[in-house]
DNA sequence: TGAACAGTTCGATCATGATCGAAGCGTCGC
DNA sequence: GCGACGCTTCGATCATGATCGAACTGTTCA
């Protein structure tokens, strides 16, 4: 027990450090981002976001990769997105007290990409949607998607086949930090996102990983999938 | 943006001592222990350990109740051992290099309990065998408890049935991480745990959260669930 | 009521690690 | 090649927070 302890600190203490938490949430939305931009997010110098980005790629929290003279940085794996959504629930939850709901970015709020589906209002509407209307069961836990689901999918060009072999196990709970209930992720869940990004019902705004609805998406959400927003 | 990476970096750091991290880890079981046996655990003296725990149960980590005159701590929320375990996961998985396996403890890697399920060699075994005889389906993300599944564990007087309504959805995956292979949690594998402790298949270790696989338990889990064990 | 014990608060000390200026290294375009 | 630019390394400085001794609070039991 004592050696995953210490790794355990050794990992958090990672993510301690307010810059640092910062770069990581920046790059929760699973794209790459160069070292300029992340040391602008985590409002230091680049010097300092250089010894942060080392240090998080030394403990494999992020990988880096050259283009051209620019080096890029993204998330090792979907494994650390996760770890980290789940610590922001946790997190968001927090002390009862200390949480006026406004102190959560507006926009963040409202819609956002959580590594590679919806999340925010919009990726609850949207789940709470498909619930209703029989295409997915969802509980806090597990989540699958009904037959009727995967014809609507189908319906929307969603192919969700190449799975086909997994039963339908395309569905994960993932409790949404913002709303603190849970929304749709998995497989399916990063379908929808994709569909939504080729079919420019969202965009992403170009700092943050909140994300704008167009307004032919509100259109979509509301007549294709029912969803109230 | 900038507020919920700051309460993450504050989580972090509340998780990033080496002491709490033991604490923490240390009651990952879901029991609870007093302030005297986890200063032990962390290794510090006793009012050091009053100073760790005020600052865990001020941030809603730990809750603490009075048991005459000592005071008893246990983590939060399910929701917190969830958020710990994913972080193992990944400090698990961390540097590629530093990481012989022999730094694992032994006896945590056999069998330990992880909140409320089985985890370790044990705890994927189980599941494992489960999945081999078509009682669940199980992937990196989703799983089920198949109607045999169901039957079988009826048979051995597992009730499941107040969760009816939930349509099956019992099952969540959940990455060991000293296996580095998804073992049974959810309200299944917290069922599966609890018969193992009532029919003294599992003891708990008095210290630590590894647990000690009787006799009994060793055919119990050959024979009835066909565990590779 | 008072002794015994679990736990907490306070204060001083000390170590760890974040920060930025300056300098160095690689890669690209001319 | 050479200059420009993005990024990294080095070194010195400084702030945060972990630690323990000592004293205090609160609960139980006689």
């Amino acid at each position: 027990m004592p050696t995953i302890a210490r790794e355990l600190a050794e990992l958090a203490a990672l993510i301690a450090d307010p810059g640092r938490a910062l770069i990581l949430s920046r790059l929760m939305d699973g794209r790459a981002q160069t070292a300029s931009e992340l040391a602008q997010v985590a409002g230091v110098t680049p010097q300092t976001a250089s010894w942060h980005l080392a240090k998080l790629a030394r403990q494999a929290l992020l990988k880096a990769e050259r283009r051209g003279p620019r080096r890029l940085y993204r998330l090792a794996t979907p494994l650390v997105a996760q770890m980290l959504e789940g610590m922001m629930t946790v997190a968001a939850t927090g002390p009862q007290a200390a949480r006026p709901p406004a102190r959560i970015d507006a926009q963040m709020r409202r819609a956002r990409t959580c590594y590679d589906h919806l999340a925010g209002e919009l990726g609850v509407a949207v789940t709470d949607a498909m619930c209703q209307h029989g295409h997915l069961v969802l509980d806090h836990e597990s989540g699958e998607l009904t037959a009727a689901g995967t014809a609507f999918l189908s319906g929307l060009g969603v192919d969700l086949r190449p799975a086909a072999r997994h039963r339908r196990l395309l569905c994960r709970p993932c409790l949404d930090w913002s709303e603190r209930r849970p929304h749709l992720a998995g497989r399916a869940g990063a379908a929808i996102a994709d569909l939504a990004l080729q079919r420019d019902w969202i965009r992403r705004r170009p700092q943050g990983r909140s994300v704008e609805i167009t307004d032919a998406g509100l259109t979509a959400f509301r007549t294709l999938f029912g969803a109230r927003i």
